[in-house]
DNA sequence: CAAAAAGTGGGAAAAAGTGGGAGCTATTGG
DNA sequence: CCAATAGCTCCCACTTTTTCCCACTTTTTG
């Protein structure tokens, strides 16, 4: 699965729509359908954008969880708070519903940022914190997360 | 068979008539029959609501049960207590009766969101309450869960 | 600098959502 | 057993929101 890459700024209009950086709607050239699923993030206060057809292979593996057991519908039911599906207008732009925009609390200013197979949406002054506040802690992060990883092709 | 995708905020009057999103109508005209079958849900404070025809395939699923055992029969009853047949108006709305209604603690506002074949019906407040979990109680949440998926495709 | 691409804004039509009246039905209490 | 009331259905009309389209400004590129 194709990657994305970059973080870009851009603007949410008054009516809550938000223009794709055009740099990034190249890289999406290979997906073939061009409608996404936004949803809420799950530990942060931002969106995630996921092109359609990584959502439904990712829906895929979540559907064949077995419902009668509680701790699988409490999952399903917190991973996919929030979810839409939303389609460019013919000018790139996505409508953000205004419960998402509240959630994450998105002003005119907003950063989308890529994260792999998705990107995330950010208001610019809660992005900014983020970064900014994390930098000290991100040594540490960086150890823990990566520290043990093996980044042998091989390894298992 | 076909799985819904999103969550959507909406509200049941004062009549207590749900207006069903038309994004989540929209995925339904693959289903012939517009009837639903309305029901308390089993873990959780909040309605279910099943296209007939993926209510049919559940109910003949559960018609194989040996109801000579009395577990069986027991958990028939009582799966299909309060089962109740709706359709929508032609204001798209689907009247919820009060005892329904009450069980779930649904007030004005209310969330829709699609799990799998069936969507639940929330009220607003109790769906927020059951999403907002600390950080680390869905992590060990989403471990117990998905700890034995496999997400790597080349895996065998 | 000109031309094309990217980004922005807004108006109007269509769709979605809301509200309520009138009449029918079922339930409950006397 | 009947009447009163609450619950529900069907229908119509109104309001709000969304969508679609067009046009303009700004930025980039050759």
């Amino acid at each position: 699965m194709k990657n994305f890459i970059g973080t870009y700024e851009c603007r949410i209009d008054d009516k809550g729509r938000l223009k794709l950086p055009s740099a990034l709607v190249k890289q999406m050239g290979d997906f073939g359908d061009d409608s996404f699923v936004v949803k809420r993030a799950v530990f942060q206060p931002c969106l995630e954008v996921y092109p359609m057809q990584a959502w439904e292979q990712l829906m895929n593996k979540l559907n064949k969880l077995n419902r009668f057991i509680k701790k699988n519908a409490d999952f399903i039911r917190m991973f996919t708070a929030g979810v839409k599906i939303v389609e460019p207008d013919n000018a790139g732009r996505l409508q953000i519903s205004k419960d998402l925009t509240h959630f994450a609390n998105l002003r005119k200013e907003v950063v989308i940022t890529s994260a792999g197979e998705l990107f995330e949406i950010w208001d610019k002054e809660e992005y900014e914190k983020v970064i900014t506040t994390s930098e000290e802690d991100f040594a540490k992060l960086a150890e823990d997360v990566m520290g043990s990883i093996s980044f042998d092709e091989e390894q298992q």
